[in-house]
Formats: structure tokens, C-alpha cells, sequence
DNA sequence: TGACAATGGTTCTAATGCGAACTAAATTGG
DNA sequence: CCAATTTAGTTCGCATTAGAACCATTGTCA
């Protein structure tokens, strides 16, 4: 039969859906000056005292492996700082610096106005559809993991 | 007001329903001793007598500068071959080999009941709404695009 | 308290990922 | 028919990615 496997059809949009946001955002991000990682850190960080390496990672989904060099690459170019933690030595503590909030001033409204425009014409309505699709097929893919 | 952002649950939803899959399917594809990208070739090529490079990387979604790389790769462990096209010398024809050809017997059928094996519970009208919901998300994002 | 397991980060390797620059080959326009 | 443009792939630089090995610190528990 030549289409033995009826959810290759969602996994292709899944996969092309995703593909096209980061395009889109990706774009937008990069002609900032930033990588899309880098800019996850800076919104994450923006309007908080800072956080702890690992809950920077769990925020961001970014692998604790990879956030070392994010962070470094941030660090290298004045806009965030490692701290150490009150109790846990351990831990880091890691904030923003004065630039670095003074970019997340400036790139963050920017950005999240670039994602605003394309969705000027959905509704509650449309999120509301959108987002119990994207629950109800990430649980499918988490069932199985747990 | 702390949610001025109404399109933030979809994106994130978006970004962590696409890592669930990635996830869930990347570890079944990295036990069979493959990269996802390295998998999608593979079982693109599956079943063909071959293609174009710039047709293997619209059907897969990757990058042409990154397709030459996975392809060197594949075809250092005997997977792939390149040919030359019958009229256009610019374009190279990419193919299975016959040890291709059983890797591919062997893990697409494989692979395929691993993520069925996630979607046991998911009827027709399950994957028909979100394949709905993912193409009307991806146009939001193409729409400025174009 | 003292061996042992668990946690937080860093480092390492191999492979992507993207954009831009580059070569070769084909197409177009005048 | 030739110069200019487009297309197909490769190569390069920089950053990210996952996973595993590793160190230091902390928590657990007999």
C-alpha cells in the first residue's frame, strides 16, 4: 500500500510547522545581532534577579552541555555575569548586567512585535484550537517516554 | 498586565511539542546507530532510484551546505553513492547503495513501529485536526514570509 | 560520621545548522 | 554568439546540539 503509516502526514507538519517559525523568528533574531539561543537566555534573564544555571536550562530547554557556551559567548560580551549562590556552592547565579538589560529592553519588545505581526488576524478562538493540538501531541510523544 | 503576549502559549507549546518529538524519535533513531538527519536520507532515498541533491534537500529540510556533509558521511560508510546526472553536469544524482538498501529494510520498518507505537490511541479525526492546526500555524508564520 | 549516591556545571567529541563566499555549469538577453 | 545572471554543490566560520565523562559539592543513610 503506498500509505501504510497515517501519522507521517502530522509528523511532516509538526516538523514543517516548526521549521517555518524558526525561520521566521530565527531571521528576525539574527539580524539583531543574536542567535536564537542567546536571545532565549536574554528574555529568560529580562525582569528577574537571576537564576540558577539549571533552571536557566530548564526555562530554555537548552542542554546544560550547550548553556555553558551560551552563557560564556554572553558573558564574553558584557551582557550577563555568573554569581555565586548564598548556600550551594555548587550552584551559579546567573543575571543580567546593565547592558545586558539594556538590550533586553531593546531587542525583546522589537522581537516579540516581529511575532505579533503575523498574528495579527488569530483570535482566542484560534490559540485556544492550536494550543490543545500541540498538548494533546506532545503528550502522544511524552506517554511513551515516561 | 503580566500576559501582553497572547501568542506565547502557542509558541511554546509549538517549540516543546516539536522537542517531545525530537526527543522521543532521535533516541530510537541514535540507538540504530544514525543522526536524524543521517535517518532522513536514508529513508528518503529509500524505495527510489535515486535523486538530485537539491531534491534530497527539500524533501528532507536540510540545508544544502549541510546536506554535502551528512551525505560525505553516509558514503564513507558505504550507505550512499554519488553519480553523475545524465545531462545537467552541475547536478549529482544521490543513491542508496545495496548495503544502503538493507540498512534501509532494516531500520525504516523499525522506526516506523516506533512511532506508531506512540500513536496507538490516535484515530482518523485525531490526526486530521492536528494536521489542521499545524498547517494553519505554519501559514501564520509563511504568510509574512512570502 | 563516613562511604555512597545524587546534583550542578564544565569539558569533550562528533555531527548539525545557517549564512555567506566561492567554483563550475547552464540559462538568458541582447 | 557572448556577457550577465542564475543554478548546483562545495567549502568556510561560527554557534548550537546531544550525550558522555568528569570534578566539586551536597545530601542520604546506615
Amino acid at each position: 500500500m503506498s500509505q501504510p503509516y497515517s501519522f507521517l502526514p502530522t509528523l511532516q507538519g509538526l516538523v514543517q510547522c516548526y521549521q517555518a517559525f524558526e525561520a521566521y523568528s530565527g531571521a528576525d533574531i539574527r539580524a539583531m545581532g543574536l542567535t536564537p539561543p542567546q536571545f532565549d537566555v536574554i528574555a529568560t534573564l529580562g525582569n528577574t534577579p537571576g537564576m540558577t544555571a539549571t533552571e536557566l536550562g530548564d526555562k530554555t530547554l537548552i542542554t546544560k552541555g550547550t548553556l555553558t557556551g551560551v552563557v560564556d559567548r554572553l558573558a564574553e560580551r558584557g551582557w550577563v555575569e555568573r554569581a555565586a549562590h548564598e548556600t550551594d556552592r555548587r550552584c551559579q547565579i546567573v543575571r543580567l548586567t546593565k547592558a545586558g538589560d539594556t538590550l533586553f529592553k531593546r531587542v525583546f519588545p522589537k522581537h516579540m512585535a516581529h511575532l505579533a505581526a503575523c498574528f495579527g488576524a488569530a483570535g482566542a478562538a484560534d490559540h485556544a484550537r492550536w494550543q490543545k493540538a500541540l498538548r494533546e501531541l506532545e503528550q502522544v510523544f511524552r506517554k511513551e517516554t515516561a
